[in-house]
DNA sequence: CAAAATTAAGATATTTTTATCCGTTATTAA
DNA sequence: TTAATAACGGATAAAAATATCTTAATTTTG
């Protein structure tokens, strides 16, 4: 459904919401080991993070990513169209480029209700909805073993 | 969502299905062309398709592809299973390994609810009813101008 | 001010997916 | 029986996604 990318990028967000409260800044050594992700890896997905303004970061000793207020409600949507694009989110379940209810391929009317409901999902959950979620103890961003 | 081979097979095989009543075999230029599909890559697919037993072919002129009685009622959901695999349709939203009803992630109630309904879809159509609903004018298989 | 910590940036590597090419084998039909 | 046709099989190539490495730039703190 979505890349690997957007999958790390979305759980080391809800990780740095959870701590957002108390203004915490986390390295990406931490934030990687938090959500089980690759670290060279997530360096890279939190570098166009930051540089498209879905987290803050800081250098220096103690410094690191953090989310502000604003960046707290940033919607899952806004994050899957930034990295995976719109093609994704909007594009025809069986790979037709101009697919559209002139010329429907034969999934059209289903696979589109399916569509819509997760383009509603991704648009209801923001980063800090799911953090409290978390920090209720409701839901991981790891794996348990 | 699905993959690219995924989407061709599923498009492929519909387009067989249309012509299955009459017996018709169709050979892999035809059929590419039909779906709108990269030949190479759709011939290397049908090969595939043929192995899992879920199209036939013959060798030689007037050769081609083709569609038994019980291929017809292929679910959509095998072919997904046979080409994609388990993981597409059974992992985790936000990509953790073990995320379950003990552990689960963030999004794992809401996702799961999305998921399920796409296996639902790909469960119950075949690849007979959907060549239906293109028989009688009602999708298409390629990209209309 | 110097050393250490930490992100930023750019280059490189690996893997997977997608796609192509070519020679072989089987079958048909002239 | 031979030439043409078409799938089959294996090798190769190109592109995209995933992942890593190295060096630079910045900031804090002793």
């Amino acid at each position: 459904m979505l890349s690997n990318a957007c999958k790390y990028a979305i759980r080391a967000m809800i990780y740095l919401a959870a701590g957002a409260d108390n203004h915490l800044k986390v390295n990406i050594k931490e934030l990687a080991a938090a959500v089980d992700s690759p670290l060279p890896f997530t360096a890279k997905i939190m570098q166009s993070l930051s540089k498209l303004g879905f987290v803050s970061s800081s250098k220096g000793p103690s410094g690191g990513f953090f989310l502000n207020t604003a960046q707290l409600e940033t919607k899952l949507l806004d994050i899957v169209m930034a990295i995976d694009g719109p093609k994704e989110l909007n594009g025809c379940g069986l790979g037709l480029a101009n697919c559209n209810e002139q010329h429907p391929c034969p999934l059209h009317q289903e696979y589109k209700t399916i569509r819509e409901r997760f383009k509603i999902l991704l648009h209801e959950n923001t980063i800090h909805s799911l953090a409290q979620s978390m920090k209720q103890g409701n839901s991981v961003l790891k794996n348990m073993l």
